[in-house]
DNA sequence: TCTTGACTTAGAGTAACTATAAAGACTTAA
DNA sequence: TTAAGTCTTTATAGTTACTCTAAGTCAAGA
C-alpha cells in the first residue's frame, strides 16, 4: 500500500512523473482510499514497472494507453498485446545494437583526447582546425 | 558537398532536425555559398555523427552547444572535452546495462504471452485480474 | 517568361515531462 | 482548539527538442 510518492520513491520514477501517468490513464485499476488518496499496491508497482520499461524503449504514451486498454479488455487480447511486446522487444534489440555503436565512437574519442592529453598534442581531429 | 537535405539523408537524420540543430549553433564552421544555401563537407558531416551520439545517449542540447564552443576555443579545451566525453560515455555505458535490464522484462513478457497462448491459458499475470 | 523545385527563415504545434500554485485533509505542538 | 506544517489532490503554466507549416528567394528547365 503506497502513496504516489512512495510508490514513486520505491519504482524510481519522479512523483510528478507518477501523477502524469495516471493523468494519462495509466492505472486505471489504482484504488483511492476515502480521502480520494490514490494507493497502490504490490501489483500496481509492476505495472508501473512495465510502462517505464516501455516508455525506456522509446513506446509513446499513446501506445502504452493502448496496451493498457487490451490488458482491461482481458484474455479475449492476449495475442494482440503479444505482438505489442514482440515488436518492442524487437525494437530495443535495435536499440541495443545502436548504443553498443555510439558507445564504440565515445570509446574511440576518449582515447583519442587521452593520447593528445599524454603527448601533448594538437587536435587535427577537431572540424574546426581541419579548414 | 552537400546541401541540408543530401546531409541528412547521408546521415539519417530528418532534414527538420539538422535545420533545427544548425539554428541551435551546433556547425557554425558549416560555409555557404553565395545563394546562402548551406554546403556540408565530410569534415561536417563527421560533426553530424557527434551530435547524434551525444543526443542519442541523452546530452541536452545546452550541453552540446557548449562542447561544440570547447571545440571552437582551440587546444587549450582538450582536458575539459576529455572530461565530458569520459562521463558521457560511462552515462552510456549505464544506459546500456538498464537498456538490457528492460530487454530482460520483455523477453519474459515474451514468452509469458506465448505460453498462455499455446496452452489457451488465462493471463494472472494482468494487474486487472489480480483483483 | 513562367513555373517548378530546392533552399531559406520564422513561427506555430506537439509530446512528454516538469514545475508551480491553490485547495483540502490529517497531525501535532502550543 | 487552533494554528502550523505536511501531505495529498487538481489545474495549469513552462520547458525541451523536435516537427511541421507557411511564406519568401532564387536558379534552371519547358
Amino acid at each position: 500500500m503506497y502513496t504516489v510518492k512512495e510508490a514513486a520513491d520505491k519504482m524510481e520514477v519522479s512523483e510528478h512523473t507518477l501523477r502524469f501517468w495516471a493523468k494519462s490513464g495509466f492505472f486505471p485499476f489504482v484504488k483511492r482510499n476515502k480521502n480520494n488518496i490514490r494507493i497502490f499496491q504490490d501489483s500496481d508497482l509492476e505495472w508501473i514497472k512495465i510502462v517505464k520499461c516501455l516508455r525506456s524503449v522509446g513506446i509513446d504514451n499513446k501506445s502504452i494507453k493502448k496496451y493498457i486498454e487490451l490488458c482491461i479488455k482481458g484474455d479475449s487480447t492476449i495475442k494482440e498485446r503479444y505482438d505489442i511486446i514482440k515488436s518492442t522487444r524487437e525494437q530495443a534489440q535495435n536499440q541495443l545494437k545502436e548504443l553498443k555503436n555510439q558507445l564504440e565512437l565515445l570509446d574511440y574519442k576518449e582515447k583519442y583526447y587521452r593520447e593528445l592529453i599524454k603527448n601533448n598534442a594538437k587536435d587535427t581531429w577537431n572540424p574546426i582546425n581541419k579548414k
